[in-house]
RNA sequence: GACCCGUUCGUCCAACGGCCAGGACACGAGGCUCUCAUCCUCGAGAUCGGGGUUCAAUUCCCCGACGGGUCGCCA
């Protein structure tokens, strides 16, 4: 049988990255089991429904690099994979349900509801609504007949337990006195996330359910109901949650929750997806560089583990790194120039363009995020803008005029402007003035790039062009004399 | 409160009854070096507690503690 597997986010708000680590882990299940991978919307909140936020999903995990066979914008046979536009299937389900006799019109009210409640926990129980005031058919047929709302209610077996084998958690029981009768359509008509989501992973012929931990409660209602479509249940595998670094469930407060901040941060999807994939789970060996090949070909349920797992901004940072050094070069520019534009308010002229592809190497090296590229070459592309603390530091040393004078005098006898030459004089001053590298250069390199630390010093001169780099050594100069 | 899930270095993962409990991030020290990075070497750092089972428990079972999740006409 083909395994078909689907992710079906609510489009309540921007991508979460756990919603985007389901993703991969069903995607990559999928992928090495030559099966299919749905992307579906279960939009049943018509309150907190935007579609911005359906779209941001659409873009978000198309950025990582996946993709589906069947979904919301691609189709598929059983289109359309968007709940609001099914209304129709889960009241026609709801209402078999109801005919069949396992599931009723409910009219407790809110008080009784509240008050059942109320007591079931003060008795020591699990406040599940057993159904205890449901009426006889036909007194509840009579008052829907008069026009009377009502919500419908599954009528959970009594007593009854569900047991099923989780594929991360191995085997699960729910006593079905935890399982409250729990509304599958309102009283306006309108299904609920239980029996949406239920139907349409019947309906579409899903195979294996990957989703997070917090559901996990509420999977026997989803069997009981499978069940009661007369279908069988898929495989369940619940992950566990994605926590902050102090132990409690990520959220705004930790740092970024949707996955397009880090996009905007300058975080390589492919570091994205490597960094995800393995917070919770291992390829086996000690490897932490892994390819997205060698995680399809790896990846099983079984290997995922079953604790909550804290997100590590410094790890993913470390192995952002690690992508962008990786990078081809030509590739690694592709990708830096929007966000240095975007830095600089204004896009690159032809030339700037080459000078940012021939300090790309050194700053490559350099960046743990694509947006600190914009930084770090900034000094390139317009005036110089001393760094208070870096002037302080070694612009106030006896050594910094001579060897701004001396660079000076140097560079401009020069004839090939390019790095070995500089280098090579640049280091014969520093011979002549009796000065170690370090206190012979870094004047020079604040007076080049306005701080302390920048790219490579001879590179940088290089790219800046003789013009600007001698300009610069004259400002830094005359700024000297003055102060 | 009830139920469910979980518990190996600070963090993420290995070890799925048997070598000094391994790797990565972070941290510390040193090296390389024109700064900062990269890179290299070294170091420190963990099996929650208590009972069992076994020749042998990180690993299996029970109890406890702790952490997380769920208890809606949200998903």
């Amino acid at each position: 049988m083909t395994v078909r597997v689907r992710i079906a986010p609510s489009p309540t708000g921007f991508l979460h990255v756990g919603t985007a680590r389901a993703a991969l882990y069903n995607w990559l299940f999928a992928r090495g089991r030559n099966g299919v991978f749905i992307l579906r919307s279960d939009d049943t909140d018509s309150e907190r429904n935007d579609p911005k936020y359906q779209q941001d999903i659409v873009t978000s995990l198309r950025w990582l690099g996946l993709d589906w066979h069947e979904g919301i914008d691609v189709g598929g046979p059983h289109a359309p994979y968007q709940q609001s536009l099914r209304s129709d299937r889960y009241r026609e389900v709801a209402m078999d349900l109801l005919e069949r006799g396992l599931a009723y019109y409910c009219f407790a009210t809110p008080e009784q509801l509240d008050e059942f409640r109320r007591q079931a926990q003060a008795a020591g129980r699990t406040p599940a609504y057993d159904g205890r005031f449901r009426l006889e058919s036909g007194v509840a047929a009579a008052r829907v007949a008069a026009g009377e709302p009502a919500p419908i209610r599954l009528a959970v077996p009594r007593p009854g337990a569900t047991t099923f084998h989780d594929a991360v958690r191995g085997e699960v029981t729910f006593d079905h006195a935890q399982v409250e009768d729990f509304v599958i359509l309102r009283s306006d008509g309108s299904p609920t996330y239980h029996l949406a989501s239920t139907v349409d992973d019947v309906d579409f012929e899903v195979t294996h359910v990957v989703r997070g931990e917090d559901i996990l409660s509420s999977t026997p209602k989803h069997i009981i109901l499978t069940e009661a479509l007369g279908a069988r249940p898929p495989v369940y595998a619940h992950l566990a949650l994605l926590m902050g670094p102090d132990g409690k469930k990520l959220s705004k407060r930790h740092g970024h929750t949707a996955l397009n901040a880090y996009r905007a941060d300058g975080v390589l999807p492919e570091a994205m997806v490597n960094y995800l994939a393995l917070l919770g789970w291992s390829p086996g060996e000690d490897e932490t560089i892994v390819s997205l090949e060698e995680m399809v070909a790896r990846f099983r349920l079984e290997d995922v583990t079953k604790n909550a797992t804290i997100f590590d901004n410094d790890k993913l940072e470390w192995m952002n790194g690690v992508y962008i050094r990786e990078l081809a070069v030509d590739d690694f520019v592709a990708r830096a120039t929007p966000l240095v534009e975007e830095h600089l308010g204004r896009a690159l002229a032809v030339s700037e363009g080459e000078q940012l592809a021939a300090i790309a190497p050194h700053v490559q090296e350099r960046a743990k995020r694509l947006t600190e590229v914009a930084e770090q070459v900034a000094f390139i592309f317009g005036d110089v803008e001393y760094d208070a603390a870096s002037w302080e530091k070694v612009m106030t040393t006896p050594e910094a005029p001579t060897a701004i004078a001396a660079a000076r005098a140097g560079l401009a006898t020069l004839e090939d402007w390019n790095t070995p030459a500089i280098e090579a004089i640049l280091r014969d001053m520093l011979e002549e003035l009796e000065l170690s590298a370090r206190k012979g250069f870094q004047p020079l390199r604040v007076a080049v790039t306005g701080s302390t630390v920048s790219p490579p010093l001879f590179e940088s001169i290089e790219v800046l062009g003789r013009d600007v780099a001698l300009a610069r050594l004259e400002a830094a100069a005359t700024r000297l004399g003055a102060g």
